[in-house]
DNA sequence: CTACGATGTTAGATATACCTAACAAAATGT
DNA sequence: ACATTTTGTTAGGTATATCTAACATCGTAG
């Protein structure tokens, strides 16, 4: 059985790996906002559960284990968002809070059901996947808008949604997944971008917000 | 602040307390399956919240503040129950465990947002009244069907749904809150009663039955 | 290459929520 | 009315999850 503390160390510890695979105590720490020594101590915990690889001032990485079980909690949460948008009408901005409580219930009957009226979903609300029940991902390599160049035409496949804050900016601009943005020109000395999409024909967006769309070209 | 647990304790004071106003230490310790000195511990710390009145060797009784809040559990609970069943598909025996889960939710627009889709339900799917935003009952005085005599006809309003398989057997049966019952016989060695409803003539409900269906008389 | 800052661990404390064992009070039955 | 059973409390212990303070190791900059 793993509780629901350790359900959010898991799920940290995978948001975090991403892409190196490993993470520092002090990282997770951070993402927690729980103390270092606590983060250790844990950490023994679920090395014990054999859910990560714990050696003394080495990095962490979840096991198999680990990864299937943080892959589970994803899958409730990422399937609680967007059910939550797609069926109770809540704005991407007002999920994430939501889905964090949500998450943690054990039923899963509960959450089969919301996957089978979603109609079986592969990404959430953001664009993010949505693991299978075995807590396998689907990944799916987008480009950062901020790599791309002046003249490419691209399509918002998914946000860095870190903060609501940004969601919320990308309602005023009427940025959405699907948005098809075309790029009139890179500023170079800030990175910022001259785009057009829908019927706003030049738009600037800065560097900060650029990297926080993840783009296909067409 | 208050805890899940002692959420969960404050929704059992007030269930036990239904009619009586008054709970034993020992009554509450049996229906949470928690041991007794640990209710005694507890009850002084929701005393000392202002949440119950604790005397050692008295009765417990929740004050105002404890009712409210007790309210505002069972609502939580209750809503959900519904969206279980009336949104999502699950039949009236599923939802218990489901609710007792997603009770302790703490988003006050997620359970605004089911009240709104439901359309402010008064009732929920074993028609217990849900409490209002201020934890307030709208009491309904209803009979029990054990109570009732030959040649009455009642319509099923509530059901006491203590186990999911009173409610399995209620569905074989193909009983629901609505059904319009009328008393044949009733037998007085036993207090087993012969019914009629829908399309079937002669059925018989054991006591035990009947009293667990709470009617109107028509 | 050593010293210092960043990172990580150990030790010991706290709060919550549970337990058992032992004792105390209340209720009950003959 | 007193002995017994039921109910309730006290005392002390455990597990989880957190903290701070102090110490240890690592990495790097001078």
């Amino acid at each position: 059985m793993i509780s629901l503390t350790e359900e959010n160390y898991l799920k940290a510890l995978f948001n975090l790996a991403n892409h190196a695979g490993e993470v520092n105590v002090n990282e997770l720490s951070k993402q927690l906002s729980i103390k270092m020594p606590t983060v250790t101590s844990m950490m023994k915990k679920l090395a014990e559960k054999k859910l990560v690889h714990y050696e003394s001032y080495k990095p962490l990485r979840l096991t198999e284990k680990g990864k299937k079980e943080a892959g589970l909690v994803i899958r409730k949460h990422r399937l609680t968002e967007m059910f939550l948008v797609d069926k109770m009408g809540f704005g991407w901005e007002e999920v994430h809070d939501i889905a964090e409580q949500v998450e943690h219930v054990r039923s899963v009957v509960f959450f089969d059901k919301i996957d089978e009226l979603l109609g079986f979903p592969k990404i959430d609300p953001h664009g993010a996947p949505i693991p299978d029940k075995n807590g396998k991902f689907a990944w799916i390599a987008y480009d950062k808008l901020s790599d791309c160049h002046a003249g490419e035409t691209v399509r918002v496949s998914a946000v860095i949604h870190t903060s609501s804050e940004f969601l919320k900016f990308l309602n005023n601009r009427e940025i959405r997944l699907g948005t098809k943005i075309k790029i009139k020109s890179v500023e170079s000395f800030d990175g910022s971008m001259v785009v057009s999409y829908d019927n706003r024909s030049a738009d600037t967006l800065s560097h900060t917000v650029c990297e926080r769309l993840l783009v296909e070209k067409e």
